[in-house]
DNA sequence: GTCTATACGTAGATAGAC
DNA sequence: GTCTATCTACGTATAGAC
């Protein structure tokens, strides 16, 4: 054969790798196959060789991005008593709000999600589900722990969505602080930073 | 002439109306000038002749929707005590996660809204800003009026992206059970319902 | 597996008749 | 102001050569 037997598999993952951060940063439906081709160097026509079609490679996208949050997030049985207070602090950092393309997918897939198709919004589910039911352990309060996925995912699109540094370093300061006082204030089992 | 004077004045809101929903719906830049046309039973080519560009009419579309939501949202001077509460509880309704045409903008529109240029992102932060002032003087904490509107938007952001409709009212259900305890917990000024 | 060429639809926008 | 026709660009997807 005149390619080697990884090399298809390395194509695909470069494929994703590259459409990862370019959907991440301008939409899905806004990139063409041939641009996202082009962006690991090949042309559009081979892209069906690796995917039957463009929504196949936003399901395989999704699905990659919400095992490698969930992972992030929920963490391992290794992870310190301010896992969450810390994952909360970097989700609602600057630089998050700055750099979508090597963030969170869904204050930018969101919409674009929530139009697609049961496979697509079933892998999202289960992903959300696996972090919460992780932080819930953790913090001891199932509802504060969809209340803080929640809060994180929101105060990153509005602080995307407004114009001056100024606003969006408050709106993500504001949300952090007042995590950590209702976190002060309350939870039923004190796990805080 | 062979118009009334009123007509395009008309016709430009109609076309408006009509955008809104269809922009939340299925995304503004997924549908095209021909169809937006045709929902008000005209074609394409008179578009130009209210607005310049269909980036035009993304901006007065985002700045009528911000108008709409904010005004609604920051209320007026007779707004009762549990004001923000209440529209907390609606914000968070499977009915508002289930039809996204009549609803707020931000969840839909956040992320296109980041893409798009100053102008459009400086009329949604100062209509944010317009509901996090009021809700900050009615609540008497500022933080907490970023964090939750931050929160409401987050949450119906998931709730819309989950498959399940069990798991969507999950979310909308913890979140809202998650502000009422914070609430009761909490602030310096006393305003729940 | 990747290329070029191409089919075919639709996008945003313009020109000129009415 | 609205229509039809059209330009140009780009979208997804396929066919066949290498």
């Amino acid at each position: 054969m005149r390619y080697a037997s990884t090399h298809k598999n390395e194509t695909r993952q470069k494929l994703l790798d590259s459409s990862r951060a370019i959907a991440k940063k301008g939409g899905f439906a806004s990139t063409g196959v041939d641009a996202l081709m082009a962006s690991i160097g090949l042309t559009g026509g081979a892209f069906y060789s690796h995917f039957p079609s463009k929504q196949a490679l936003f399901e395989a996208l999704v699905a990659e991005e919400m095992e490698n949050s969930s992972s992030m997030l929920a963490g391992d049985k290794d992870a310190p008593d301010n896992h969450v207070a810390k994952c909360v602090r970097d989700y609602l950092s600057s630089f998050h709000a700055m750099n979508p393309d090597v963030g969170c997918a869904l204050p930018v897939l969101g919409a674009e999600i929530a139009r697609a198709g049961p496979e697509v919004r079933s892998t999202v589910e289960a992903a959300l589900k696996r972090t919460q039911k992780s932080w819930s352990a953790r913090t001891g309060d199932a509802d504060a722990a969809w209340a803080l996925i929640a809060q994180c995912v929101g105060a990153v699109v509005l602080a995307r969505a407004v114009e001056s540094e100024r606003t969006r370093k408050e709106i993500l300061a504001a949300s952090r602080r007042f995590i950590d006082k209702a976190e002060r204030k309350g939870a039923s089992a004190p796990t805080s930073s």
